[in-house]
DNA sequence: TGAAATGTTGGGGCG
DNA sequence: ACGCCCCAACATTTC
C-alpha cells in the first residue's frame, strides 16, 4: 500500500498559522500510520473554472491572489500543488494518483461555494474518504446565530450586540508546533502559478507593489503596525483618508492570510488592561460588520444581484454610460470623489470613507445603479470580497438590509470639509488642484476666476466641471426615490 | 456610518 | 430701561 496521503485543500485560508484545517490535517497525520508508513500532508489550491462569473476574482484580487500563492508557496516548502479547473474532478484525479484518506478544507460562505462544496463532500464519502471541514472565516457561524423566533437578524446593531457578542467567545487562535511533513510527490495534472493567468499581461501594478506585501508575514506585520499605532486613535483617525488612521487588513483577510479570530483577539489582549477603551470596540465592531455581511450572504444569497429590498425593484436608475465612465476614472469634477476614484485605479484600495462617498454620489448624484459601482469595486479592489462587497453596496444604496435610508444623501462637499480639512487627500490624487486653498480645495467650481487662474485651475481642461449639480441632482434623486415607492405602492394594489 | 429645513434661544444693537 | 429685530448657535424635524 502507498503513503497515506490528506489532502489540505487551500481556498480563502492562505496561512499556516490559526488554520484549524490545517491544524486537523496535520494532527491526522501524525495518528495515521499505515503498514508502517506516516501519512503526509499534501497542500492544494485549485482555480474554479466552474465559479459563476460573477464570482471570478476581479483584475486587482488577481494580482494580490498571484503574490499570496507565491508566499504560501514558499511556506509551505514549495510543496503546494497548484491546479485549474473542475474541484471534484481535480480530487478525484488525485484520490487515483495517491492514497488520499482525508481531505480537508476551511469553509467557504458564497452560496455557490456551499453548493460545491456539500457536492464535494458527498461525492467523496462514497468513494471512502474522510471528509473535514473548518471553521477558519469566520468569528461566529451564520447558521447558528439566529433570533429568538429562529429567523435571522437584519439589524447590524442586534444582530452584533445580541447574536454575537452574547454568544460563546469565538475560537481562541491556536499556536501549531507541530512540524508539518508536507508531501512532495508531484501530481500529473498540477499546473504552474504562471499558467493560472492571475498576472495581467500590462505592468499596470507598479505602484500597488510598492504599497502592499500579500501574504502572511505581511499580514502578521500589517496587524503589528495597526496595533501600536492606528489603533490608539481608531475611532477619529478612520475617518480621515490622509491618515493612516485604518488597519489595511482587508485584503489579509479576505485572502485568510491571517484568520479574523488572530485579529480579534490580539486586539483583545492588547487593549486587555483597558477592556472599555473605546477605540478599541469601534474596530471590533467594524470586524463585526464584516461577519455581518457574510452572515447576510449566507441567508439572504441573492444579494450580490438583487435588492434586499425588492421595494427597490421599481427605481427607475438613469444609467447613463457616460455618467459612470466619468466616475470610474475619476473625472466627475467633484474632487473628494476623483480623489477616492482615482486612489482606487491606481492603488486598487480605497479608504472606507471615502467608498461610502463615491458610492453615494454614484447611486443618488447620478441615479446609477448600485449594480454597476459593485461591480467596478470588484474589478478594482485589492480586497473585493463578494460578501462586504454586495452588502455595502446596497448600504449606500438604501436597498439592503439596515442600510441608510435612502434620503441619507451625502455631500460630498461637506464630507471633504469635514474629513479632508485641508484637502491633502484630494490633492495627493488630483494633483492638478493642488495649488489651491482649503476653502475651494472641494468646491473649485466656486472659486473666483482670480484664484483659479493663480492655482493653474482651468475648469473644463485641466480639471472638469462638475459632472452635476450637487443641490440638483440631490433633488432629482429624493424625486426619483418618491415616484419608485408611489409605483411600488401600485404594483401592490 | 447625512444634510437641509425649520424651530428655538439668547445676546447685542438700536430706537 | 425696554421692546424689537437680527442672527448666530444650537436643537429638532423632515427628507
Amino acid at each position: 500500500m502507498s503513503k497515506p496521503v490528506i489532502i489540505m485543500w487551500f481556498r480563502h485560508d492562505l496561512r499556516l498559522k490559526d488554520n484549524p484545517a490545517l491544524f486537523h490535517a496535520v494532527d491526522i497525520a501524525q495518528n495515521t500510520i499505515v503498514d508502517g508508513v506516516k501519512a503526509k500532508v499534501l497542500p492544494i489550491y485549485i482555480q474554479d473554472d466552474t465559479a459563476p462569473s460573477q464570482a471570478q476574482p476581479g483584475g486587482a484580487s488577481k494580482w494580490w491572489l498571484h503574490q499570496s500563492l507565491t508566499s504560501l508557496s514558499t511556506s509551505t516548502e514549495s510543496s503546494l500543488q497548484l491546479f485549474s479547473g473542475e474541484p471534484l474532478a481535480i480530487l478525484q484525479a488525485l484520490m487515483a494518483e495517491h492514497n488520499v484518506t482525508h481531505v480537508l478544507w476551511n469553509r467557504c460562505y458564497e452560496p455557490w461555494q456551499i453548493a460545491r462544496d456539500s457536492n464535494i463532500k458527498t461525492q467523496l464519502k462514497q468513494h471512502d474518504v474522510e471528509v473535514l471541514s473548518c471553521n477558519g472565516h469566520l468569528l461566529w457561524e451564520p447558521m447558528q446565530v439566529l433570533k429568538k423566533d429562529n429567523t435571522p437578524y437584519k439589524v447590524f446593531t442586534p444582530y452584533y450586540r445580541k447574536g454575537c457578542l452574547t454568544r460563546t467567545e469565538p475560537r481562541y487562535p491556536q499556536s501549531m508546533d507541530l512540524s508539518i511533513d508536507w508531501c512532495t510527490s508531484n501530481s500529473a495534472t498540477r499546473i504552474e502559478l504562471a499558467d493560472l493567468g492571475l498576472l495581467p499581461d500590462i505592468h499596470w501594478y507598479g505602484s500597488i507593489e510598492k504599497m502592499w506585501q500579500p501574504g502572511e508575514q505581511g499580514a502578521a506585520d500589517r496587524l503589528a503596525t495597526f496595533i501600536a499605532g492606528a489603533s490608539r486613535q481608531y475611532r477619529e483617525d478612520r475617518n480621515i483618508p490622509a491618515v493612516t488612521g485604518t488597519s489595511l487588513l482587508s485584503p489579509y483577510l479576505h485572502f485568510g492570510e491571517i484568520s479574523i479570530n488572530t485579529v480579534w483577539y490580539a486586539l483583545k489582549d492588547a487593549y486587555a488592561n483597558d477592556p472599555e477603551n473605546e477605540h478599541c470596540d469601534t474596530y471590533l465592531s467594524e470586524l463585526g460588520w464584516r461577519e455581518f455581511s457574510h452572515y447576510l450572504l449566507f441567508h439572504f444569497p441573492h444579494i450580490p444581484t438583487e435588492n434586499f429590498n425588492s421595494k427597490f425593484d421599481t427605481f427607475i436608475w438613469r444609467n447613463d454610460p457616460q455618467d459612470l465612465h466619468a466616475w470610474q476614472r475619476g473625472q466627475t469634477g467633484i474632487p473628494i470623489v476623483d480623489a477616492g476614484m482615482r486612489e482606487l485605479y491606481q492603488t486598487g484600495y480605497m479608504h472606507n470613507r471615502v467608498r461610502m462617498i463615491v458610492g453615494s454620489f454614484l447611486v443618488k448624484n447620478l441615479l446609477v445603479d448600485w449594480r454597476a459601482g459593485e461591480r467596478w469595486f470588484w474589478d478594482c479592489l485589492l480586497d473585493a470580497d463578494m460578501a462586504a462587497n454586495s452588502a455595502s453596496w446596497q448600504w449606500v444604496a438604501g436597498s439592503g438590509a439596515d442600510a441608510s435610508p435612502y434620503f441619507r444623501i451625502f455631500n460630498p462637499i461637506l464630507q471633504g470639509e469635514k474629513f479632508d480639512k485641508e484637502g491633502e487627500y484630494v490633492k495627493h490624487y488630483c494633483p492638478e488642484l493642488r495649488k489651491l486653498p482649503p476653502k475651494f480645495i472641494h468646491k473649485p467650481w466656486e472659486a473666483p476666476s482670480n484664484i483659479l487662474q493663480a492655482c493653474d485651475v482651468v475648469l473644463g481642461h485641466n480639471y472638469p466641471k462638475p459632472l452635476v449639480d450637487l443641490k440638483v441632482s440631490r433633488q432629482r434623486a429624493l424625486e426619483t426615490f418618491a415616484k419608485s415607492k408611489e409605483d411600488a405602492l401600485h404594483a401592490n394594489t
